[in-house]
DNA sequence: GCTACCTGTCTAGCGTATAAGACAATTGGC
DNA sequence: GCCAATTGTCTTATACGCTAGACAGGTAGC
């Protein structure tokens, strides 16, 4: 059916060799082993050895060079990575960027239990499930999930959702946003993630859990945000605080908004 | 020559479906989709998705009766997660939990470039680079790379290093500590991380990168960790703060250790 | 120029993971 | 009891990752 397997020893090795430019063990400049030597080094064959460095080639980790030899590129691949800290959508908008939103599914039914325990809602209850994409220029980045109590997500449309940050509409319709909790995680691209985000299956994805409440302390939204860590990453700022056994990092108060290197 | 060649499409939906378990996607007690439901969504034969399942239930992750389901086991063996905003060591140990350091390895060597950039080396510095596992309860959860500049890493020994918390020496060593800025990611489990984290090679990881420096931006560390996600992960407090267009979230001042759920 | 080593490209073949499907045995709901 | 859906166990065929080797072309040192 599909066919695009990708390889197992080939891929070992090549996140071998990735591991050791990324950490030093190879320095940039240097030059690897040759391909037999590889090949002999690991136990495998050298088709399998170009494999692993044909990927490398492909992320410009290395410069192959016919006759000479294979080296590590001097010059990193670079960070096309966006940047935030606790507020996803505005800041991305204040670096000018142009973001767009795609929705993907919008209905209303019976949320998973693990949802419905977090917002606290009754046995039953219906939420309103919406999964969009987000793009940044035109590239996809996040997938998110969203639930929100079924009376509260009737409050705007469908058409709303598509267009308007969900918060924004939230707060429109005259719900209180009190506070958050939320959680940073990493997990594996299944198949309908990695298809929207233009994604390998099992691709690494940064996952963020929030949890909005109201001032009674009622749960208003549910949200789990998949992001390709190559093109989004959290970054924030720290100073030292505190005196003595008490002292620890404390994050600087937002408004940090990180430049880019895009 | 050897040919023994393991799953390779069985193993991702392993890994994704055993992801899914660890971090709550699919509740203890839950039954999974029939396995032509699991092959159709996955896009491979009913094969494919039995090896999956097999390996799962080698795990003791579920149980599997005949004319019934598949099911995820009750006895859970999730959740062991820590919890922590920015500082990654006290909140811990005031957790009561008992963790320890294992050091991997100890040594003096020129720096890969971007280490050398971060902190803002001048050309054929040199570095001490030192790898420590952390542990919590016997079980590894993160592995830490850390790079010093050597005048600074002259004044602790390696034994210092192995028991004190690096940041600790360093102030003892009449360093001050200004401020920092870190990046959160997501990543696979290279060969060699996976061996000291005890997971499998292309499992998901957290990473943070962080820089400190000094008063006169000067710097100090850094760091690089990765944790098992499903020992380990970032929480945090937020409020809604700001009016108007300037309406974001901010976290709350720390202090909030979380709860775990032990 | 000559030589040694390198990458680039091809071939042939093996082992096995996977696909596709049939059928039996078990369970649970009606 | 009956029926639908499930897991368990086969069969056959295909796809492809990997091995082993040969050969061409490029590069650098002597």
């Amino acid at each position: 059916m599909d066919g695009s397997v990708e390889p197992l020893k080939a891929r070992r090795i090549y996140l071998l060799l990735k591991e050791r430019i990324g950490s030093g063990g190879l320095p940039p400049g240097s030059r690897l082993p040759g391909e037999p030597a590889l090949a002999a080094e690991h136990g495998v064959s050298r088709v399998t050895i170009r494999r692993a460095l044909d990927m490398l080639a492909q992320d410009e980790l290395i410069d192959r060079r016919a006759g000479s030899g294979t080296f590590v590129r001097s010059h990193s691949p670079v960070r096309p990575l966006v940047a935030d800290l606790s507020n996803v959508l505005s800041h991305i908008v204040e670096m000018g960027r142009r973001t767009g939103i795609r929705l993907l599914s919008f209905a209303y039914a019976h949320p998973p239990a693990a949802v419905a325990d977090a917002l606290g809602l009754k046995a039953g209850e219906r939420t309103q499930r919406s999964v969009r994409l987000r793009l940044i220029d035109g590239a996809p980045f996040s997938y998110l999930t969203t639930h929100v109590p079924e009376r509260i997500g009737l409050t705007y449309s469908e058409q709303d959702l598509a267009t308007v940050p969900l918060l924004a509409l939230l707060e429109r319709s005259g719900v209180t946003v009190d506070r958050a909790t939320q959680a940073i995680g990493a997990t594996l691209a299944g198949p309908e993630v990695a298809e929207a985000l233009d994604l390998e299956i099992g691709s690494p994805l940064l996952s963020l859990t929030r949890v909005v409440y109201g001032p009674t302390g009622e749960g208003i939204e549910h949200l789990h945000a998949l992001y390709r860590p190559d093109r989004y990453s959290f970054e924030m700022e720290l100073s030292r605080a505190g005196e003595g056994a008490d002292r620890r990092w404390s994050p600087v108060p937002v408004a940090a908004a990180r430049r880019d290197a895009g």
